[in-house]
RNA sequence: GCUAGCGUAGCUCAAUUGGCGGAGCAGCGGUUUUGUAAACCGCAGGUUGUGGGUUCGAGUCCCACCGCUAGCUCCA
């Protein structure tokens, strides 16, 4: 007999070799008809998994993440099932789950189109309503070679050749076979709905010097109802695109003639824009900042002491000639602010300087990433370099972050995931620097997190290549990440230029710099609100706060009279005095995602008012001029 | 850059199989003077992304380039 640890800290006795499904059936029968593997001593296991001696057991179950994932890695092996059947020549890659969903790598000549998608959907059904039932099958290292090697397989062949282990284990369903750790569901009926996404290339194993795979992406659920939730946020997404919002609100365009990757900024977008940096401005003017300007080019010998040119020339634009000597456009600000620092001796009581500077700089982005505003190739930094002494360092690190954390939230987003972006392994020639100069700085970084008991993950080869950063990724209103705030520190510019302060001691010391943002660029950033917000931004930001709709045309000059005085108010007010019914105007602003529509006739001119009709309320009833002031006033001053 | 797909009026989309490029909205001109999500009539709008080719004939087929989209790789 053999003792069975339950999560509640039961113990039951079993026969040795008693399986998880019988233990679950034994629990009770619900738990069983949901079960869908379970983990033994913490390590994830097949319902059919024999326990052989005293064990905790944990039952994975439907309505946990990991029964998804378990679901979602089964429903990719019926995939490569169908597509095998399909496409019997195809060479099977890697099939893991992945946020919402799951992929599938294949080697294939022909290149899949929609109807083969089709085709593969219901080879899938098909191979759920036959009800497979699915093993696992353990190999010795050899015998799998062998096997994949006569299959053709060569991707899991090399995939096999890579594992440390003597024995690998497959997982069989019917005629199909493949490489797999598991665990995964019992039988392919389990399924129960499913969809296939997309297709689109993938490089074997992400790396671009390797052939190119044909990727197929899905997702299952274990309801209908589910998938369709999911379905529907996509939709969502769709509606929330900066691209379609950005040109139905006039806020921007992008040009073939311009050049990809290059935003326009039209008045409205202008507007917003300005409307953010100068609150940014603000902000920093009052945690002691200053700002600073700097050209777009310099001389090339600039990047190559810097570094650029050595390590970054590949995201670099191309010198351009004038007067015999070679000019780069920035790709970045950091070298313009060491010069500036250098124009005189400073003293450990000047520092820590902090210079902000919305400094726009132009990268060679490669073709196949830009994407509207999130991904181009010309873009203002909110940028700033922090120069100051060692000592000092911690404690800036800490103000940064709490200045980030105060944009953050004044922009409605409220949860965000930290990274600690640290050098990758074995790849040194990818950084600038010595050893002791990066842990120096990385535990600068993890101390300051550390301090503010904030939750980070490290992530090994994401640093820059002058230094390790924290990176913020913030969560918008629907949930999606995006790159937000970033700190840097980098003790190798200061070496480089060899920038110094006098100390108490009279003796000179290398100076350290942090490079940050708190909001990434203007470009990114405001492609992020646009669908953080779904356009409908909140009154402090709005382009057009409040347009003034006229009745008929003999309320024209009531409505101009009104929008003079708004306009004196620093509100940002139009007026539709056009030859149209106020429904029809309504209709105009309402799509225009205005959040004020002040409705003024007869009623409104005999009685100093105005009709409020607000974009989160609709109809909002009459208030007086003086009225309306106050209440848009304070919904400004509080940012809501 | 790579793989796949796409490119018709400002926007959204039509155009048998290769056979005279259309509509709605927006714009402009009129009529109408209107009370909380679309009044009516008319006008104008295009070398079908660009350049070659095949063909009696190309929006449609072929080639190259430009741009866009989904991913891969990379990143603020």
């Amino acid at each position: 007999m053999i003792k069975v640890t339950l999560p509640d800290g039961t113990e039951k006795e079993y026969e040795k070799n008693t399986t998880i499904g019988e233990v679950a059936h034994s629990i009770n029968g619900r738990l069983h008809e949901k079960a869908l593997a379970g983990k033994i001593g913490g390590i994830p296991v097949d319902l059919s998994y024999p326990i052989k001696e005293d064990t905790s057991l944990l039952v994975i179950t439907e309505d946990t993440e990991e029964g998804l994932d378990i679901l979602r890695h089964s429903v990719a092996h019926i995939m490569a099932q169908a597509v095998k059947r399909l496409f019997p020549e195809a060479k099977l890659g890697i099939g893991p789950t992945i946020e919402n969903g799951f992929y599938y790598d294949f080697g294939l000549q022909h290149s899949l189109t929609e109807d083969d998608i089709k085709r593969i959907e219901e080879e899938m059904a098909e191979i759920i309503r036959e009800d497979i039932p699915i093993k696992r099958v353990e190999l010795s290292r050899d015998v799998a070679i062998k096997k994949m090697e006569e299959l053709g397989q060569s991707f899991k062949v090399e995939l096999i050749k890579d594992i440390e282990d003597d024995v690998v284990s497959f997982y069989t369903q019917a005629e199909f076979i493949d490489l797999c750790r598991g665990p995964h569901i019992q039988r392919t009926g389990v399924v129960k709905v499913f969809k296939l996404l997309n297709v689109a290339g993938a490089y074997w194993r992400g790396k671009e010097t390797n052939p190119m795979l044909q990727r197929i992406y899905g997702t299952a659920f274990f309801t209908r109802k589910e998938l369709d939730r999911y379905l529907t946020f996509l939709e969502e997404a769709q509606k929330r695109d900066h691209r379609k919002i950005g040109r139905e609100l006039d806020l921007f365009s992008f040009h073939e003639e311009g050049g990809p990757g290059l935003a326009f900024w039209h008045p409205k977008g202008a507007r917003m824009r300005s409307i953010i940096e100068n609150f940014w401005r603000e902000e920093h003017f009052k945690r002691g900042y200053d700002t600073v300007y700097s050209p777009h080019i310099a001389k090339i010998n600039l990047w190559k002491t810097s570094g650029h040119w050595n390590f970054y020339r590949e995201s670099m634009y191309s010198p351009i000639e004038v007067d015999g000597q070679e000019y780069i456009l920035k790709p970045m600000n950091c070298p313009f602010a060491v010069l500036m620092y250098k124009t005189k001796l400073r003293s450990y009581r000047d520092l820590p300087l902090r210079w902000g500077e919305l400094g726009t700089v132009y990268r060679y982005e490669r073709s196949g990433v830009l994407h509207g505003l999130l991904r181009v190739r010309g873009f203002t930094q909110d940028d700033a370099h922090i120069f100051c002494t060692p000592g000092q360092l911690e404690n800036e690190i800490l103000g940064v972050i709490e200045l980030a954390q105060f944009m953050l939230s004044s922009f409605g987003f409220h949860e965000y995931e930290i990274e600690l972006s640290v050098r990758g392994k074995g790849e040194k020639e990818k950084y600038i620097g010595r050893d002791e100069v990066w842990e120096h700085a990385e535990d600068a970084l993890k101390t300051a997190l550390e301090k503010k008991g904030l939750p980070y993950i490290r992530m090994e080869g994401e640093a820059k290549f002058y230094g390790p950063a924290i990176d913020i990724k913030v969560k918008d209103a629907i949930g999606r990440g995006w790159q937000g705030p970033t700190i840097q520190v980098d003790f190798n510019l200061p070496e480089r230029f060899d920038i110094q302060y006098v100390g108490p001691d009279g003796l000179y010391h290398q100076v350290v710099m942090v490079h940050r943002t708190v909001l990434g660029a203007m470009e990114r950033f405001i492609g992020c609100l646009i669908e953080h917000y779904a356009g409908d931004f909140p009154l402090w930001i709005a382009p057009v706060q409040m347009r003034i709709l006229s009745i008929t045309d003999m309320h024209i000059d009531y409505a101009k009279k009104l929008q003079a005085r708004l306009l004196l108010k620093n509100f940002r007010v139009e007026c539709d005095t056009g030859n149209a019914k106020i429904n029809y105007k309504i209709r105009q602003g309402t799509l225009e995602k205005i959040p004020y529509l002040l409705i003024v006739g007869d009623k409104e001119i005999q009685s100093g008012t105005v009709s409020i009709r607000s974009r989160k309320k609709g109809n909002e009833g009459v208030l007086s001029v003086e009225d309306f002031i106050e209440k848009v006033d304070s919904e400004v001053r509080e940012k809501r």
